[in-house]
DNA sequence: ACAATACGCAAGCCAAGGCTTGCATGTCAA
DNA sequence: TTGACATGCAAGCCTTGGCTTGCGTATTGT
């Protein structure tokens, strides 16, 4: 539950959820590349398989090993706590 | 932008979230009692008015001064980005 | 005016976390 | 089987960020 808003809060990990989404069922190396083409993010292959162990943690990343390849799927159902906590409707704060 | 998730990172923050959401337009003072009461959390009341201007920095909560008063409300408003940017449906993985 | 109240500012401490580096494991093709 | 490929594990560095401490400012009540 607490893993949830640690995932997204990084900006890099949020770019993993876009590329996810763009293009389901990826695997380690085409995140990777992917991230340096159309997000400008450069970090090493370690630091983007640690970025996964978190979303997968926080269950906003499935993944299903296959031979040597271990393929991601987005997940966003745990980011309905989030709406479902706070109304996300614009409330204002009323006159006194 | 990216200011609302590292907002919404910190357990504390949350709390003082749901704590305006309960009972809006609360002073610091009192957001430090509740939290105390009702959370089981007892940071300083400089330490609560830091994680303040966070939410305030992300547009989470609205401030206004009154006299030696700061009172703050709720505002969940930009919270919407985070369903706007990702499908939160339950998108579960096709199989192969 | 004076003291108490409610809050702001700023420096410093310390733990958490993101990143790298180096090595190990496992899988597939030739 | 051997080498190339895809990933995992673990230790260390270094920045970020949450918290405290001490002092300063402004407002209110008596």
């Amino acid at each position: 539950m607490d893993d949830l808003y640690r995932a997204i809060a990084d900006p890099t990990r949020r770019a993993i959820l876009d590329e996810l989404v763009q293009r389901d069922g990826q695997s380690l190396f085409e995140i990777c590349g992917r991230l340096v083409m159309k997000h400008g993010i450069s970090s090493s292959r370690q630091a983007i398989s640690q970025h996964l162990e978190v979303l997968e943690a926080a269950g906003l990343v499935t993944v299903e090993r296959e031979g040597r390849y271990k393929f991601h799927w987005f997940h966003g159902e745990p980011l309905e706590a989030i709406t479902r906590r706070w109304p996300a409707g614009a409330k204002r704060r009323s006159d006194r």
